[in-house]
DNA sequence: TGAAATGTTGGGGCG
DNA sequence: ACGCCCCAACATTTC
């Protein structure tokens, strides 16, 4: 009866299933609060629209999931240090259990806040959840992180252990007397006037909603993965990220999951293996971001500092709006501000159409790209810009300039892919669908297209733009 | 996980 | 038969 309760708080470990905190948590015999403290700088940064649209979301799914078994989601707001100090001491709880964040601000924070508790008399227990390895764990021989993604890809699947998979509890004891916190709603997570969110309704967000999406995964796309994983005309990608982001799932039930149908014969074992080097560069991220703090702020390579990107509030309006003039880059981008989430292949289309064709700073678009994408994460959105931009560790070198127009004709043969979130293009045949300022004036009046009324021209032209990337180039290492 | 320029090769037309 | 040209296809180099 005078059991003093342990605290679980939730954080990017939205789920009840492989959750190595509350696990530990329920072992302890005594009643669990279950917390989430919702604090919008929780890694460090100010949380983007279309990831408080997930989160809103997933906590929902979350609490329900814990209803469903004896306990409640206790929710609070504010400051989460702060916050987590206040509710050890309402609750004399004997105990912290957290899944941990790698974020640094969040690690530090985590460090600081576990030596605090630990001079109230209170223990804090961190455990692994999100990722396939701890951060710095796996390293070079000479226990650097590694720069370069082939070895490190080999080395962390080499050298990481599974975590033990553990199915969700049936029942979790809750405190002796009920606890007060706040309601969902009155977090504010879901956008209103306007509710741009009315093109999010394909996703699940939760536990239950990231199981759903793997077995798809598996069922539908992971045999053809490697070439498919590459046609933003087909549903060729796991679309797992925003689960993983928070959470919902864990990585290392991905893998295992693709190498059991590997091993199983149902599917090729170089899909199970190609789905893994994904699953590694999200890794590779992580560890990146931990060893470099400034992976979003600062060039990786410092000769980009003397790059010297245009200042171009139309050019970038342009581009986050859709409006380029360029087919593959405007369905992206509109793809991105409907649906919170964009293809991988025409992320790095339009990424490089940013960088190099209209010549702005990286730091843009990943600002862009945080607001806009629901699995916006500090360590991949710092990463992968940094890797088109030339700028980053193992990145693709900045003279790889991708055309706009070829990228399209090989990746969305047919043009699908535009019609679909370019409609003013729809009636356009596949020969010019990728380059409608090239279509004889005929064939764009019975397609109903108007260029520089009904759809725009190019706002650059691709073969001068990407010269002028070039000379830029080379004026750094003057 | 590129593109474009440049270089090489080989088949076919043709004098 | 042979050399020459053209040019597509492929390979290499450069950015």
């Amino acid at each position: 009866m005078t059991d003093r309760p342990v605290i679980l708080w939730f954080r990017r470990d939205l789920r009840l299933g492989d959750n190595p905190a509350l696990a530990a948590a329920i072992e302890t015999g005594r009643p669990v609060i279950a917390a989430y403290i919702h604090d919008p700088k929780l890694d460090g940064r100010a949380m983007g629209g279309a990831s408080a649209w997930w989160l809103d979301k997933s906590l929902r799914a979350l609490a329900a999931d814990l209803s469903g078994r004896g306990s409640s989601l206790v929710v609070r707001a504010g400051d989460a240090e702060t916050e987590i100090e206040k509710l050890v001491e309402e609750t004399k709880a004997s105990d912290l259990f957290l899944n941990r964040m790698f974020e640094p601000i969040a690690w530090a924070r985590d460090a600081r806040l576990a030596e605090t508790l630990k001079g109230r008399g209170v223990q804090a227990h961190g455990f692994n959840a999100t990722s396939l390895a701890t951060p710095g764990a796996v390293c070079t021989q000479a226990g650097e992180p590694f720069k370069v993604f082939t070895p490190f890809n080999r080395a962390l699947w080499d050298q990481a252990r599974p975590r033990q998979s553990r199915c969700a509890p049936d029942h979790i004891r809750g405190p002796d007397s009920p606890m007060t916190g706040i309601n969902i709603d009155s977090l504010a997570l879901h956008p209103r006037r306007p509710d741009w969110s009315t093109g999010f309704s394909d996703w699940t967000p939760g536990e239950a909603g990231a199981l759903v999406a793997l077995d798809r995964f598996l069922d539908q796309a992971l045999a053809d993965y490697s070439g498919d994983r590459d046609r933003p005309d087909r549903e060729g990608t796991s679309r797992l990220s925003p689960h993983l982001h928070f959470g919902e799932i864990d990585p290392w039930r991905v893998a295992t999951a693709a190498r059991t149908a590997a091993e199983g014969g149902e599917v090729p074992y170089a899909q199970a293996e190609k789905l893994c080097a994904e699953l590694a560069w999200r890794e590779f991220s992580i560890q990146l971001l931990t060893a470099f703090p400034t992976l979003a702020s600062e060039n990786y390579k410092n000769g980009f500092d003397r790059m010297a990107w245009r200042d171009d509030p139309a050019g970038l309006a342009a581009w986050t709006q859709g409006r380029t003039g360029y087919p593959i880059v405007d369905a992206g981008m509109r793809q991105l501000w409907a649906t919170g989430w964009m293809h991988n292949r025409v992320r790095m289309i339009v990424a490089s159409f940013l960088i190099k064709d209209l010549l702005i700073d990286w730091r843009e678009g990943e600002r862009w790209f945080w607001d806009c994408l629901v699995d916006a994460d500090a360590a991949s959105n710092a990463q992968n810009w940094q890797w088109v931009a030339g700028s980053g560790a193992d990145a693709s070198p900045f003279f790889r300039i991708f055309n706009p127009i070829t990228q399209g004709e090989k990746f969305d043969p047919r043009g699908d892919y535009v019609r679909r979130w370019v409609p003013e293009l729809a009636a356009l045949p596949a020969d010019w669908i990728h380059r409608p300022w090239t279509a004889p004036p005929m064939e764009l009046a019975a397609a109903g297209v108007g260029l520089g009324e009904t759809y725009p021209a190019p706002i650059v032209d691709h073969a001068t733009a990407r010269n002028r990337a070039l000379d830029a180039l080379k004026a750094t290492r003057g």
